[in-house]
DNA sequence: CCCTTTCCGTAACAAGCGTTACCGTAGCAG
DNA sequence: CTGCTACGGTAACGCTTGTTACGGAAAGGG
């Protein structure tokens, strides 16, 4: 039994090195070399432990998905009442503590990349479905009475609201700071406050 | 004087096919070659019309933000009042007529372009910049009586939630309709209409 | 009709890409 | 300490990229 490695944490190395390089470089300087580089190895290493370049993109998308959904469940655990889990939740969402524009260049890099990949769209897809699916269970939880085509109009305008946002501020930081995102949100939010 | 040529035609044809495989092919797909292909060309004349790749997107960027404000003007004119203006111009960049999520797919396209490249982020926040004007004083003349803070908050939330929305429905054609954005539009404007 | 001059398709270039094959080597079993 | 085996770095492969150089063709002036 000679030397063992640990392939996931490989696997998570090189993924956060994905990441890394996609913030920094964008799409096209996204190469395996690149990610080697940054993750301090050869591209033999990144060879063995993914089969292909796309495996390696599929991973640092889910693992991308699976980070952001161990915050949000976190923010949501945090809050006290259903309005505050939705101010919470949505507001990590365009103001996080670290590294918030580098986080919404990786998204929009993956954005651009799932438009040409049906593989890593379904990734995409999957994880704004998540989110939906939280949003629309907090804003239920805000507004019982709602009706159904009500719940989904709003809470796609939230999402909506949230991820233009990001988008608009990891182009355009000096234009879309955090306490504007943060009041944008506040306004938005204004009509489920606990307080009608 | 032999031979001549339309340069200036020649670039509008190129630009265009630079958004048709930009929006068919996605970031990744877009050669020279491609662009040529879809042009019904060769290299040869992609290099004489243009001197470089970037100066190829670079006009079918400023091509594109020139026909988003002509569009842009039509509908602000043919409405009637502040309010109604500002509907047209805000529901016409959520509905297109024709090709709006290939529309759409170029502009994440060039977003996640500009992410890597300075010139091509400089264009993109100058027509951010000059949509957001534009949006800025429709809403002043429905709401007069605002401070300047609030203006840019409900300007930058409503130029967020179209732009969200159609990156959202680019890459999820089916969770976010049409219609439902619309909606959502309409629902965002409330607080502007005419009868507060 | 010819000639000149501009245009543009052809083809090659070096560089960089994802991927593959190979072999030195590092680490554990005995 | 020795030997074996999985690991991973090295280097090459074929392909595609943006870019360049060149030559045939086409069109307007004399």
């Amino acid at each position: 039994m000679p030397k063992q490695r640990d392939v996931q944490a490989q696997r998570e190395l090189l993924s956060n090195a994905t990441w890394q390089v996609l913030a920094e470089d964008g799409l096209p300087g996204l190469t395996l070399r690149a990610v080697a580089e940054r993750a301090g190895c050869t591209t033999g290493l990144v060879m063995h432990a993914f089969p292909t370049k796309k495996a390696l993109l599929l991973h640092a998308r889910d693992l991308l998905y699976e980070r952001t959904a161990v915050r949000a469940d976190a923010a949501e655990a945090a809050s006290a009442g259903a309005f505050g889990a939705l101010e919470a939740v949505l507001g990590q969402a365009v103001d996080l503590p670290h590294g918030h524009h580098e986080e919404s260049r990786v998204w929009v890099g993956f954005l651009a990349a799932a438009l040409a990949d049906d593989a890593l769209a379904e990734r995409h897809r999957a994880a704004n479905h998540s989110f939906l699916a939280r949003i629309r269970r907090l804003v239920a939880a805000c507004r019982p009475e709602w009706p159904d085509e009500r719940l989904e109009l709003t809470t796609k305008s939230l999402v909506g609201l949230v991820e233009g946002l990001n988008v608009l501020a990891a182009a355009d930081p000096a234009a879309y700071p955090a306490r504007l995102q943060l009041d944008a949100l506040a306004q938005a939010l204004a009509e489920l406050g606990p307080v009608s």
